[in-house]
DNA sequence: CTGAAAGCGCTAACAT
DNA sequence: ATGTTAGCGCTTTCAG
């Protein structure tokens, strides 16, 4: 029993105007003289009256829609992010879809598909592991301006990106306990093939090296970013015979993993050991030890990914492409982290 | 440059049928003899065609999107939920469109317009504080079949609603805190006029007072969900002359934030305070001590929000509203609490 | 089972 | 500055 939604007819009549010059009060509100705009809006008032979207999208081929991709929407870590990319994309009219790459594989999409059929008009990928026929498909000539990389990357074609200074926080992390005194510096990677992973552990090492101390093999302990990651990590450097003094993680919850793992082996964090993490998550402040950490701004990462895309995809000039913002990290220093005692 | 898109008409010439017998062996392949079925299916894939969802939407005036409404988008709470949500819904065709209340409120928009202008067929609502007009202009006839609570709810209307068995929840972990021999037992409570901070605290006294223990006014701090909160129930719990020996906290954040500042006025837990926490984030078995809580299964809750939604929305005949879907909760005993000592 | 034709509600030429 | 008109691409009666 649902009462028929007002059109624009309804409030052309209204309004004793025709129906186009109703969508141009409405939309180009200057190319409308001020008494009709009144009227208009006066009608739109009393009417009740909402654009039709599926209409408009229709009509003028934009869906006003953003999709975002992430690898994994159960992953904690993205949400601030995601309300970065929120509050850029609201403020434009845009409204935000949001799906996981799990879904979309499980139910036989295919990523294009979005950007083809009208549901969005761009996205954002959070995802730097992308299968490749996925990556072939988006970097054909009709879609490459439409999407933006963000926090994650591919290497395997060059989109616009937006991405923290990874291999910098490395290097500061590095730097911070090298000048607590320490000289036996392991590190805690992401995992294996993750760009993430990669720019944070070549940062450790290119900033070890420079500093005069070669990186121990048996130092760097393959893992993943996440807790149970962190606590295996931990078993292994367990078994270390010889360990070192301070630990890079590559990610937060790692950290934490880690060090409650160690914690109930009786080392002492930072007595024992001192411990730098990556991302500054809200808990990172609030474990004990306090985590000192690498903060990466999640927020302005989502934020300037959507204005990036709203950019690539209103820009109608030919874009530089392979466009990269960094966005700088900073060292949060806290408590799981101390100068080396002689 | 971007190459036309191909549509109907484009496969209707391909296959040689008319744009009607494309368009059914595509929506509903039965209605089509096997043969032209066939030959469809081969042009499809031949022109590389897919439906274009603003023209179906209009003419079908359904976008084949939910609008999932978080009350903040930056609360990594609700990740898991938007997985099981997104679970079911990629699964039916439908995709989902994420907005916070926040975002919401500052760009002016109001949820209704999102089901009157098609962008969104439902909506999952994960926001029990919803402001009052907004709720109201929900419970209209029209929209009152496309909208479910999840997780929150509101007692303003009677909408249907997923959420977990919260009062059971907090009966079990009291019952649980007193067969470990406590009967000095404290709560601190989620945010004041939050649907879910009273359901626990309801349940806690009931469970309490039906054990012959009569809550202590003092032992009841109030506070919210959030990791400074539960810093500051710790700082009111450290004043207090006569402490409880057992806790039970509103949530699992709170909890990990109690503990760790309590343990930096040596206070040990569980040695001089057992904790329970209620939620069962993935970070509770990955603290030190690994947290007791009750956990809610947040996946399985946005699973069924979803299937209730479909089901609301393709449901014809008027429907029984009030629908309460309850998820059980189960205490998951580790490391916080203990048996009292004597 | 299939085709012809109408039209969802809007906007953008084009004409005035 | 405003109105007239066509048509975006699809689905769905209605005929056959």
């Amino acid at each position: 029993m649902s009462e028929k939604a007002t059109t624009v007819q309804d409030v052309a009549r209204t309004a004793g105007v025709s129906t186009a010059t109703v969508s141009r009060a409405l939309s180009t509100p200057d190319k409308v003289s001020e008494r009709t705009r009144e009227v208009v809006f006066k009608a739109v008032e009393q009417t009740g009256y909402r654009v039709n979207r599926a209409a408009r999208n229709l009509r003028t081929q934009r869906s006003n829609t953003a999709l975002v991709i992430l690898p994994d929407l159960s992953n904690p870590f993205f949400s601030e992010i995601l309300e970065g990319i929120s509050d850029h994309l609201s403020g434009t009219g845009y409204s935000m879809l949001v799906a996981g790459m799990t879904q979309i594989r499980d139910s036989g999409e295919r990523l294009i598909d979005y950007l083809n059929d009208g549901r969005a008009d761009g996205m954002i990928v959070l995802d730097g592991s992308l299968p490749q026929d996925a990556i072939s498909s988006l970097t054909a000539p009709t879609h490459r301006d439409k999407i933006v990389f963000a926090c994650e990357w591919t290497n395997q074609a060059d989109f616009p990106s937006v991405r923290s200074r990874n291999r910098q926080g490395a290097r500061d992390a590095i730097r911070h306990l090298y000048d607590l005194g320490h000289r036996k510096i392991g590190h805690i990677t992401g995992p294996e093939g993750n760009v993430l992973s990669l720019e944070r552990r070549d940062g450790a090492v290119a900033e070890l090296t420079g500093l005069g101390i070669a990186p121990r093999a048996e130092w760097v302990i393959p893992a993943g970013f996440s807790l149970p990651d962190g606590r295996k990590a931990a078993q292994r450097f367990l078994k270390l015979k010889d360990r070192p003094t301070a630990i890079f993680c590559a990610s937060d919850i790692q950290a934490i993993a880690l060090i409650s793992e160690l914690q109930r082996h009786d080392i002492r964090v930072p007595n024992d050991l001192s411990v730098v993490g990556f991302d500054d998550i809200e808990m990172a402040e609030f474990v004990t030890p306090a985590l000192t950490t690498i903060r990466q701004d999640r927020f302005q990462l989502g934020y300037a990914a959507a204005v990036l895309l709203m950019e690539c995809i209103s820009k109608d000039s030919s874009r530089d492409y392979a466009q990269i913002h960094q966005i700088p990290t900073n060292l949060v220093p806290r408590d799981s982290t101390a100068p080396l005692l002689p």
